[in-house]
DNA sequence: GCGCTTGCACGAAACGTTTCGAGTAATACA
DNA sequence: TGTATTACTCGAAACGTTTCGTGCAAGCGC
């Protein structure tokens, strides 16, 4: 690999003049910026990387942190801020937690080592003890995503996450269901808890706390998969069934199969969360649907906005608005109960 | 941050020292072992990337590059290697090409400023001109994933494309379909290039051939909704579609709902590439899978042998086998025309 | 008791950049 | 003509590590 000592002399020139043309950091003749920038055409010089960013100080790295790549919400998510940080001469380093605190502490280490210049965070747990931890590890500019973390001072841009949950249970009640089943995550983390806390909420506002089921299903698929059929099994099974992410949704849906219920006639399903084809599921969908982009957009605009040192006064604090959209997947129950 | 020298001032110990500790380089004392720990933890110290990198002349990094993360064959695979690569010790970087050759060569750029390792190389081009311009740009070990490349010295992991194409169109004339539609990505890659023209062979075979209709789509969903649609709108629309890819597949899903045609009433569909959820799809898909997860498991052990200079004596060609699993979007058509 | 190993700790050089103070020639001003 | 200014260019230090040769003391065989 050639080194910025090869175009210096295959140029003629001193180290600190190529760097200055390659670099534009000070006023350099036309005549020698030709000669370097032929040299550099000549050997293929690249500066590095790694040189560079112990010199200046700036590793031109950000660190991106999700729980499951593999979620069209999060896929989208990160192609929008690889996309913005190479716009912005960033590259990206994309992590997945697998809603595992401690591997989302291993790879905030790994992110550290790294020196990454900013953070975006979708972190897996919102309480304070979490917040603690992240302070101690983390020292850049960072912007929480999606779930917010108590007592801390970082920027964030989440979902209002009580309004989702409140568009979903009306929509339903509206509909007549009174037995209704809420798919939850995993309590800690505000995704969860403002969701299920407002679901509830909505739900007793409307005479209906005594009826409502909870079931916890962690975020995943499988396990959502699994309660649901538990849920199908019961003997008065729920009319109506709102899963808290789109996940989540998917693993009721295939309940749903595996217990030959049709939806809505048997039990009408919302979840939060859009699809990217709504389309190819039939009955297609009824979600409250979660502007992944938009919020993507907000946050890494903010950190960017951070890392250049136009620092915030105050830590920014952004909540999108969700929208219900209705389509087949919802409809009034089949017999409504006496009232 | 705190950097070595302060580990060594704390601890009493010379740097080399320190480093020696923290590498298990070089015979240390238990005594200093145990100051030096001390102080690693105290003053919360975490070895700067970039220096290390820069010293040994070893990133420690490797690269991912492939069309789009928000495919979940691709996402599925950079997850696997993401686990893989982390209890290697190698940090990864993933990126997106969109197809784009520009952005590819852009991408392979950066990875060469950061001095990567090793790549990983899911390429939108297999033609020799491309290759010429990945071996001028890439200097490290790389394999291939997916497609391969002609007249590049790489190891490749792929499909066996051929026999792909083959199972799915046997299976479809072995219903008695004749007007079979294929929806083609784009020329000039060796998925589409082997799929497409094995497709087109074993079509020719079953004295096909000139019954056969063939649609590029780019291997873009939306492109596939496009064509399917155009398709479906014809004269004598085809009685069963092959899609060489799963996003194609749910374009060409897409189609048949906006046209409002039953599957597999009306037309039969098979693509390449299962879905992680078949049973939430009505009529679940008839599917050519394409194992993901051992592929990339492949690439990666192939890729951090090679790194570690246990070199192959020849590049490595796998070719995994695919399988067809037959579930509901296929039947044999509604009228069958004399032969 | 002498020279040899062995085990441990150290200091300095080097990796490839950026940055900064200083030097030089040409130009402008008085 | 002498001096201040401008426009370039240069060399050396520094960023935080690893690596290597050196030094020193203790233990060994004879």
């Amino acid at each position: 690999m050639p080194t910025i000592k090869d175009v210096a002399q295959r140029a003629g020139v001193a180290i600190s003049t190529v760097s200055a043309v390659i670099n534009r950091s000070a006023p350099v003749s036309e005549d020698v910026i030709q000669r370097v920038e032929d040299a550099i055409a000549a050997i293929g010089y690249l500066p590095h990387g790694a040189a560079k960013a112990l010199r200046s100080g700036d590793s031109r790295l950000i660190g991106l942190i999700l729980p499951d790549i593999t979620n069209p919400f999060f896929s989208q998510v990160a192609r929008l801020i690889e996309t913005v940080c190479m716009r912005a001469g960033y590259m990206t380093f994309v992590y997945n937690t697998d809603e595992d605190v401690d591997h989302e502490m291993r790879i905030l280490k790994m992110m550290r080592a790294q020196r990454v210049a900013g953070l975006i965070l979708i972190s897996t747990r919102s309480d304070a003890e979490h917040g603690r931890r992240l302070m101690q590890e983390i020292t850049v500019p960072t912007v929480l995503l999606g779930s917010a973390v108590d007592g801390t001072p970082y920027d964030t841009v989440k979902l209002d996450d009580r309004l989702a949950s409140r568009l979903a249970i009306d929509h339903l009640v509206a509909l007549g269901h009174r037995r209704i089943a809420v798919i939850a995550g995993r309590e800690g983390v505000s995704t969860n808890d403002e969701r299920l806390g407002s679901a509830l909420e909505a739900l007793a506002e409307h005479g209906l706390g005594a009826d409502a089921v909870v079931a916890m299903a962690e975020f995943k698929q499988q396990k959502a998969f699994e309660v649901g059929l538990q849920l199908l099994a019961g003997a008065e099974p729920p009319t109506a069934i709102f899963a808290l992410s789109n996940f989540m949704l998917i693993g009721i849906i295939r309940a749903l199969v595996a217990a030959r219920r049709a939806c809505p006639r048997d039990v009408s399903l919302v979840g939060i969360g859009d699809f990217d084809w709504p389309e190819i599921l039939s009955p297609q969908m009824t979600v409250v649907s979660t502007p992944a982009v938009e919020m993507a957009e907000a946050a890494i605009g903010i950190l960017l906005d951070e890392i250049a040192r136009k620092r915030h006064p105050a830590a920014a604090r952004i909540e999108c608005v969700p929208r219900l959209i209705i389509r087949e997947s919802t409809a009034a129950p089949r017999l409504s109960l006496p009232a």
